[in-house]
DNA sequence: ATGAAAGCGCTAACAA
DNA sequence: TTGTTAGCGCTTTCAT
């Protein structure tokens, strides 16, 4: 290892080109009012110290940091990092760093946002998922850059986010149109910190009832904690020793359906024969379970959102309000097929179609 | 949204309260040598103002950036995720900034290397997972700033990383212990940009075969493409073709373990009954799947790798040789169980003992 | 097309 | 304990 040996600065490469400072800057800069005899002097300069620029420095002049923010709930989740993998070429592309501020629990929200250490040292800040209050949104207002809302709508501020109530219409019609009516909507509760937007996805559950002339009924609405098996397995007792059991269930998120799968395959319920399973996102687990489901993009979410920054770093004119609403797709796996006939749960009349849903992919 | 209105510097702040910059700047970073009265009425002014230091200024003079860099090969995996949701609480604890350089393909890894764009913008670099060329090494070497490698071991440097010549070492035995003489080996072909530590992994799964008299086999040794259903059938085929196909199989993956028995379920061969899968990683989907798994924690890397960066940052004396071994531990879940009795394949003259490795969790 | 000089906002001697 | 001063390494007028 060697000794921390000092960086060479601008001054080194100017005097081994033989030039100032100033040339050396317009040339590494790319400005175009330089002779060609002396920028080639200089890039080999550059090259024989291993000179790089020093962003502090050049920030402190410029006002700007080279550096976008991003402020997510976490990192270790697959819609952080398939929103992030999208957003990091782009910037890396604009020549843009990419900061991350994981803020996983109250003390570092509270922290984050009386200190907003974002400030000064970032262009513009992605804030993601995040349900923040009035004040939380003012705070960021006078950030001095541009804030992106990213799976949030928040008005009157730039946001990219799906539009949660269409997708679970959809999701929901698409278990009607499979002849159910008894469909339950399963919750998340307490999750870690992230949120999703859960009653948007309640309301076009509701929605679509409404508009089949299906009923409300309360008891089918449950909400229970993601990711866990236990959990899934009373909210699934909950529904399943109702009079009149539901035929299908919703979950709000992929996770949800897929511990709900996992305990009815522990205890012989068949899905989708009894039950059908509908779940939320798409993410990579539900392909590996089959799983039906609405999906959402995260990674358009974050090259969506990644543009929009750019467009606000750049012209600080542009249209800060714009708001990018991105659409969801139902995507029929294993887990959906059409509701048995009532009263003969047992048996199968209807056949071929009764199998649909489960054709092989 | 407010015009970006200039940020207040610290002039603002000192004239606020009647005070000189220097006394600010002791201030605020917590010197002890400020009168109480004067800290509070510099403290005020500084909320007052929403004022906020600039890290560019700061480290222009003080050489340090405040920030930790990562270069990772994506960030959309379960290991990333998990190694820097517990990296980012011990930086931000510590006043640092993390940053991340997303290089997921050969052209942003030439980049990288070419103009190493974390020089003078970092004051330590963490290398996830990258199997480096000698040259490549040598230019991070002269990065001018302490270069921590994580999951993977690298001579001379510091790293963190997991005995994956033990952890492999021990899953093998794990199903030797089950009796099983024909285990496969399955390897990843292709990964995308990252590096496992295929090798290590292979090389302990010879061992563990030698040390039991069992002779190595080539034809049981197969690779494929992770996450691939397709590509995980025909190895299936391969294997179930063979003369004496094995009764288990190790894949150094858990996707890949996940995937062979999601083909295995599809094609009505009983797992463990008939086969038995092991994997390695312990990810989430290994539990969904109750699969029997080795374990390694990329938390801990991630803190580990975290604690080690600090300490190179603040003693330059440090041990820069230091290596941390994390240790791997077999995890038993449902697809794992003790050998069916040679040619008489579809009995279980073993009863109890056979279900053993699907004893209710 | 190039150079000289000023200054971005801080911190670190040094004085007082 | 506090203030004064001199830069840190760049970019940017303004000259030339």
């Amino acid at each position: 290892m060697p000794p921390a040996q000092r960086h060479p600065t601008m001054a080194d490469v100017a005097e081994r080109a033989g030039v100032s400072t100033s040339t050396v800057s317009r040339t590494l800069r790319g400005l175009s009012t330089v002779s060609p005899e002396v920028r080639a002097r200089v890039e080999k300069a550059a090259r024989e110290l291993n000179f790089a620029v020093s962003r502090q420095a050049a920030s402190l002049v410029t006002g700007r940091t080279g550096t976008v923010a991003v402020l997510v709930p976490t990192l270790d989740s697959w819609f952080m990092g398939s929103a992030l993998s999208s957003l990091a070429p782009l910037l890396r592309a604009a020549g843009l760093q990419l900061n991350v501020y994981e803020v996983p629990d109250l003390a570092e929200r509270t922290a984050f946002f009386e200190h907003l250490p974002a400030r000064r040292n970032a262009d513009a800040l992605l804030v993601f998922s995040f349900d923040l209050t009035d004040e939380e949104t003012a705070r960021l207002d006078d950030l001095g850059m541009p804030v992106i809302y990213v799976s949030r709508q928040v008005a009157g501020r730039p946001s990219v986010y799906v539009d949660d109530v269409a997708g679970a219409l959809h999701g929901t019609r698409h278990l009607l149109n499979l002849g159910h009516r008894r469909i339950a909507f399963v919750q998340t509760a307490g999750a870690s910190g992230f949120s999703f937007s859960s009653d948007e996805r309640l309301l076009g559950y509701q929605q679509a009832l409404t508009e089949a002339g299906v009923p409300l009924d309360d008891a089918l609405v449950v909400s229970t904690r993601a990711g866990d098996k236990r959990a899934a397995a009373e909210v699934l007792g909950t529904l399943l020793s109702l009079r009149e059991p539901p035929t299908a269930v919703f979950a709000e998120q992929d996770e949800l359906a897929v511990a709900l799968i996992w305990n009815m395959r522990r205890t012989q319920i068949a899905v989708p024969e009894r039950v059908s399973v509908l779940g939320y996102d798409d993410q990579p687990l539900a392909d590996w379970f089959d799983l039906s489901t609405v999906a959402q993009s995260p990674s358009d979410m974050g090259r969506e959102a990644g543009e929009l920054a750019l467009k606000l770093i750049d012209d600080s004119g542009a249209d800060h309000e714009r708001h990018v609403v991105l659409p969801t797709y139902v995507i029929p796996r294993a887990t959906t097929a059409p509701v048995a006939r009532p009263r003969d749960e047992g048996e199968r009349h209807t056949g071929g179609e009764g199998t649909l849903g489960r054709a092989p992919s």
